[in-house]
DNA sequence: ACGATAATTATCTTTTCTGATAATTATGGG
DNA sequence: CCCATAATTATCAGAAAAGATAATTATCGT
């Protein structure tokens, strides 16, 4: 019944880039550095600090410093609230 | 790769209570009147009206007069499109 | 210590979203 | 026709999000 996580994560996959990001980070196996994800966007770098930020504090990934650089992981395990919103949306299969 | 129908999607979905509109309307058999789901909230009628239509704008619900009244229906087709998103985020089996 | 690189934080403007209230449209019943 | 009901449209103020730019922190290589 908390529902404010999945306020959280619902507000984190409203953006694109946000969305991009996640997708991108599965596709490369889970882990990415900042700048590595900065670079797939026009925008500048700030605003993807910014979004990743959001993504991190909907608990959809998180990061890890290694000296200079920051790694981003996908949490596998966040991305499963959605998996189990959408689940009350079909009690029988489809 | 028309990521359009997305964007309105998860846009519509970043809203608590649009999401309870969704959730009320699959446990209510699919089909609700506007004045009914309007009084689910505390928040007046003509913010509901717009939640409404930021759901249909998306494809999620659509809508049938009878009269005075209005019903939604939920539009399971396009809920399916979130499986699809969150589909590619997982190639094997989980 | 110095300069370059990686990344974040701060700040500001513009746009979009939310929520409230008032006005409007349209239908149904007597 | 008149009044009540169902619902939407219009409008406005405040909150939040997006995007750009500038400034800052921290680390690496020399």
């Amino acid at each position: 019944m908390d529902s404010a996580i999945y306020d959280r994560v619902f507000a984190a996959l409203a953006h694109p880039a946000r969305r991009q990001i996640l997708i991108t980070l599965h596709f490369e196996g889970g882990a990415m550095g900042a700048g590595q994800i900065a670079r797939m966007f026009e925008h500048a770098w700030p605003m993807t600090t910014r979004h990743l930020r959001v993504l991190e504090e909907a608990g959809l990934v998180r990061h890890e410093r290694q000296g200079r650089t920051r790694t981003y992981h996908l949490n596998p395990r966040h991305i499963s609230l959605v998996w189990d919103w959408l689940g009350q949306m079909r009690p029988a299969g489809s």
